[in-house]
DNA sequence: GTATTTAATTTTATATGTGAATTAAATATG
DNA sequence: CATATTTAATTCACATATAAAATTAAATAC
């Protein structure tokens, strides 16, 4: 079992490389403060990075007047130091995501797809992706850092395991390891709010939070946790969850079994359900592109002021907002981030549901939750999984040059040997 | 502001220190293993521990026969390298305990006392019973490595600040600098159940799990939860809570001013409610003496079969199972432990609240979450703020032996004078 | 009594960091 | 315009923590 990022990583690489990132444009002298290493640790750190290229030199960026002295020479993040590709698997298709070494996406493709099939077929699939992908890209394997694939289910990122996902007909699937086989190539593997999570933190509205709660409204309701600067992963990396707290004890079918679970009140299918739609549960097994289609069918027709939707999606909104009150009063976190497809709804749903968890809060309560809502773009995820791998790059010690190969490189980098 | 453990502490002084309260009586070659130490590193690490006598070599353990080789030398904390102070403030009285370095309590004391009063004035009376309790207990002040306070209400651990309790009428209070200012002490403070949860952790049910949440059934209903080995603070250090979870929107109402809390049906105000006894919710506050009394009552008529009575704690247990259950399905600890006051009523109340989280679980779900209930005794508390104060003086650097004393000072630590 | 085994320590080497002094490269000033 | 001043970055000397290998220590097995 190799453990994957098991610790918080604290190496003095990591430090330097996240500080950059999170201040682009950064001299050496402003990372020595932020870091607090002393400044001869500084230089020597940064001209490890600089030699592995994964920083360069840049000029001062506008705004940044140099005054007196001997100006800063800045520095940032090298964003072809190396690429990441990120998978997002879902029902209906595969996504496939090219990003470079600072998480900007440089290509994404889609590739039609249905889940719930034999574990070997999906495998083939995404190999087949990958292979396409890069070729699209015109990205040499080589380059490629690492590949992480996110995953709606349970799944363990330290493990590499998914245990269960609507994706596979099988459960306790090593993925990381058999991808990995195939494939040559580092592989990670997260729970898709996991990542939307992860991007929130790196890019996102989560920047600058340290403990934070991202929720999902797509077609189940999803959560995602950051505490004390890390994803929240529970015992046995099992995340997060909200879909099913209750909002009502012994209330509404939930497609899990349960009754009275907030995604029986507030996911897409249960919407539809209220909607009086002719949509089963299983609907979106079926035939996902139709049932998106009558979802944006119906959010229009509440958005225009139909009388009985607008009410449904008002009444999701509310139970939405039990559901987030009830997490904030657990877990009081700075700040609640919405954000999912769901999102598209837009005010008739999130805004019920803001305005209920408010309701519902304790009141005199100094420290106020902050909401935020956010709409994603599609390429969210596919930076969360650039953040997960890249974490794990930053983390790796410096490959140590080999001065053995064949050049008499001169004298001017080479020790002498020691003591004469 | 102090921050105060801002990191989980790493030092190597830490890990070994841990490692030994961890595993008694181990020997050098095993705590390199667990620690994963080298062998070499280790003699040097436990030789400065030996050298301040925080640890000691003892005799080998019954039962750990030793096979051929040169036998082990056995080490263990020093239970007398120094002391802690626990004080607990709760509203009928204050306690006070003196543990030693293993965490053991070794005197304990109360003092009555009333709350909410005048800050300065509850200080006085701490202030006087450290000292009565140090004396009592025959304990030199220099002994005392720090003292830990216990307090319900929001406290933040970092900043020493009391931000609001039912104990102080005043708000956000620099208790732990006030105290440290007075008494010349290292002070910690700590919410009350992130003491008992921390007991938990280092001595009790919670001994070797990594992810697991303690609910406390008292006055209120508390909540602790610890997440990757270290207690979860939830933002601006304020932590955990399950009280304010509602169990049913717009239900009964709780002491906070909202409707529908879980401690609106099982807190023992709540059920004294149900139970058509005359008291007002803040009968607590005016004679917690007869208050307690009360309940004691109509729990012994409640376990003798009173219908009524019953009722109402298998229904109080019920509602607390549902916050529980929720918790779970948005947390997934491993392990949740029930503890607490509350605990008194046993089975009357608790088995229906396990029963009712069980029965709201997802199902199928491969994880269990496991219940323990934990009857603890009156010094849980005290060891908690022993675990707490002892984290901190682990992690402190090693006081080096100070050569400079009577010795021909000299030139070694004198900076030179600035530019020659 | 000697070989073997296991534990602990010592020795030597190395990585990583700090603080002080130095070097570098600009602006400010008489 | 030469020089002082300022700020950034680097170099140097040293401290510390750790590991790997060799050594010493203390027991049992034969």
């Amino acid at each position: 079992m190799s453990r994957q990022l098991a610790q918080k990583p604290t190496s003095s690489r990591y430090r330097v490389l996240d500080t950059i990132r999170r201040h682009p444009n950064i001299s050496r002298v402003e990372l020595a403060s932020l870091t607090d290493f002393s400044r001869a640790a500084v230089t020597g750190i940064t001209q490890g990075l600089l030699d592995a290229s994964l920083i360069v030199e840049t000029p001062l960026a506008d705004g940044k007047e140099g005054g007196r002295g001997r100006p800063r020479k800045m520095l940032d993040i090298n964003a072809e130091a190396g690429y990441v590709l990120g998978i997002k698997l879902s029902l209906h298709q595969m996504s496939f995501s090219v990003t470079d070494f600072t998480g900007n996406v440089v290509h994404t493709m889609h590739l039609p797809f249905r889940g719930n099939q034999n574990c070997d077929v999906t495998l083939d699939i995404i190999e087949m992706g990958i292979q396409r992908c890069l070729k699209n890209a015109d990205i040499k394997r080589e380059k490629i850092l690492g590949v992480c694939i996110g995953i709606p289910g349970y799944v363990s990122h330290e493990t590499g395991m998914c245990h269960w996902s609507p994706i596979f007909t099988e459960r306790d699937i090593p993925v990381a390891r058999l991808l990995q086989e195939r494939l040559g190539l580092k592989i990670f593997i997260e729970n898709d709010a996991n990542l939307v999570t992860l991007a929130e933190h790196w890019f996102g509205e989560g920047r600058g939070l340290s403990c934070f709660a991202v929720v999902t409204v797509e077609h189940g309701i999803g959560m995602g946790l950051v505490v004390d600067d890390d994803l929240y992963r529970g015992a046995n990396g099992i995340g997060p969850e909200l879909g099913h707290s209750k909002v009502e004890i012994d209330g509404r079918l939930c497609r899990c079994g349960q009754l009275g679970c907030v995604e029986a009140y507030a996911s897409d299918y249960a919407i539809l359900r209220e909607a009086d739609v002719e949509f089963s549960i299983d609907a979106y097994n079926e035939n996902p592109k139709a049932y998106h289609e009558t979802i944006s069918k119906i959010t229009e027709r509440a958005r225009n002021n139909d009388e009985h939707l607008s009410a449904v999606f008002k009444n999701a909104g509310k139970r939405l907002g039990q559901a987030v009150a009830n997490m904030i009063a657990i877990l009081n976190p700075q700040t609640v981030i919405f954000t999912g497809d769901g999102m598209r709804a837009g005010e008739i749903l999130i805004t019920p549901a803001i305005e209920e968890a408010r309701r519902l809060k304790l009141s005199g309560d100094k420290n106020e939750t902050e909401f935020i809502t956010h709409i994603w773009g599609d390429e969210v995820w596919a930076r969360g999984a650039a953040a997960l791998t890249l974490q794990h790059i930053y983390a790796e010690p410096d490959e140590k040059q080999n001065f053995s190969s064949s050049k008499i490189t001169g004298s001017t980098k080479l020790k002498p040997t020691k003591r004469a």
